[in-house]
DNA sequence: CAAAAGCTGATACAATTTGGTACAGATTGA
DNA sequence: TCAATCTGTACCAAATTGTATCAGCTTTTG
């Protein structure tokens, strides 16, 4: 799962509370906020949409719950409440107050991480989901070479009646390439379609993925013959040379 | 949906509340039935599963919050659950019981009411939902795919003619995937569709049952060909590879 | 009712997958 | 040719997954 370019806003008022978590989080997200106030929120979240608002209940200015009312309109994605015991219980209750999920006082670090990455498969999926039912009819789910299987529901690649022990991300990377077979595919495109994000910084873990690829395809010449490497633009997926 | 048509059930103990809750339900809706312990709404809900249940949270023989967790594998609708205010709170707020909606004694018939309509009201509208997408899906009672036959109604899984011996649990999991062949199934989605609630911590009981349900079913090649492992992502069963 | 058998999941550890770092080798252009 | 740039891979640490083992429970048997 790619937590890592999750955004996520955390609400809290008592800020040794809130630091704790922007310690925790921050690790494990690509973006974590704080505010501390109601007001500041429905800013951030009008302004900048989170994927999941982490929201005290109980704030110095607007109430959580009002906060909640507020952005609902126009904020689709989790919001998880988290309430002191002694606040109204029976609201919570209620499960009206608009809030995806809620947590009590204390949070546990252990249960908080678990709920925002349940929340974030959820949006994931259902993006997915109406992603697929657009696109999915027009796209290609075998990919013959000659010799060379390539199946995208079973996640297998045949060579050579033999089944190539690939692993899921090794796949990706060779399907992508496959797919444009015979044209030039750069690795800033090929980062951005496996880890589904823009990624800054450089990187050898595509030419890792590479290598292991040819290996596993028998491309061992040297300059590779199958998935060449064209020197400042990318690889090049060769259609034709797998017999 | 008009509440008429609704099939109500009240698990509790307390005859005076119970009949109580009959009198003060019967005229508005359908069938609306009581049990008075655990057991005998577990057998009630899995005979003739209602739409709503009303359940108290302290049994004489089975708790409450277990009868949920019992019956929640089989069982979809609505469960509101009736807790005494001093009951362990905590365990409801963190809403991880598995019940949709939390009442606190003394219940009020208004809301009690508002809040069957609230559910019906939902599942009326979801059940149009999926109606819409997959019709067919729902009424299954039985998948195929080709030498494997997986029985809901006998809880029996065959292979190549003969019965494979498997477990509940097992069962459930290899269910869960194979409603959805093809489809990648999350971690975190299956064991929440195992236990009925959330769960934090971390946990190999998943890759365990797979790996029983694997064997059992010959998938024994390093790396499994029929519940392939995606990295990162979960399980997925395929749909063409029980020849 | 007690013993046996079966089921479940926790723990522990092994195996696999992934990608960061480092550095050697290759390529390019001045 | 040489320095700068780009690519290939060995090596390693972290994350993820597979599974043996075992203790605690349930169910079944006798």
């Amino acid at each position: 799962m790619d937590s890592q370019r999750a955004h996520i806003l955390i609400v809290e008022d008592d800020l040794a509370l809130a630091n704790w978590m922007l310690e925790y989080l921050r690790p494990k997200f690509d973006r974590v906020e704080h505010v501390a106030s109601g007001q500041d929120a429905i800013n951030a979240i009008e302004h900048s949409p989170p994927d999941v608002v982490i929201l005290d209940g109980m704030l110095p200015d607007i109430d959580g719950f009002d906060v909640c009312r507020a952005v609902r309109p126009v904020f689709q994605n989790s919001i998880i409440m988290v309430t002191a015991r002694d606040e109204e219980i029976d609201e919570v209750l209620g499960l009206e107050m608009g809030a995806d999920e809620y947590l009590t006082k204390p949070v546990r670090a252990r249960a908080l991480l678990t709920r925002i990455r349940k929340h974030l498969e959820r949006q994931q999926k259902s993006s997915e989901d109406k992603a697929q039912n657009n696109s999915k009819l027009l796209q290609n789910t075998t990919l013959h070479f000659n010799n060379l299987v390539i199946d995208r529901q079973k996640l297998e690649v045949i060579y050579k009646d033999e089944i190539i022990h690939i692993s899921t991300t090794e796949f990706e990377l060779l399907w992508i390439l496959a797919d444009q077979a015979g044209e030039i595919v750069s690795r800033t495109e090929l980062i951005t379609q496996l880890r589904g994000f823009d990624y800054d910084g450089f990187d050898r873990s595509i030419d890792l993925k590479i290598s292991r690829i040819r290996k596993k395809l028998g491309d061992t010449s040297n300059p590779a013959t199958r998935i060449k490497t064209v020197w400042g633009k990318g690889y090049l997926f060769l259609a034709d040379a797998w017999e």
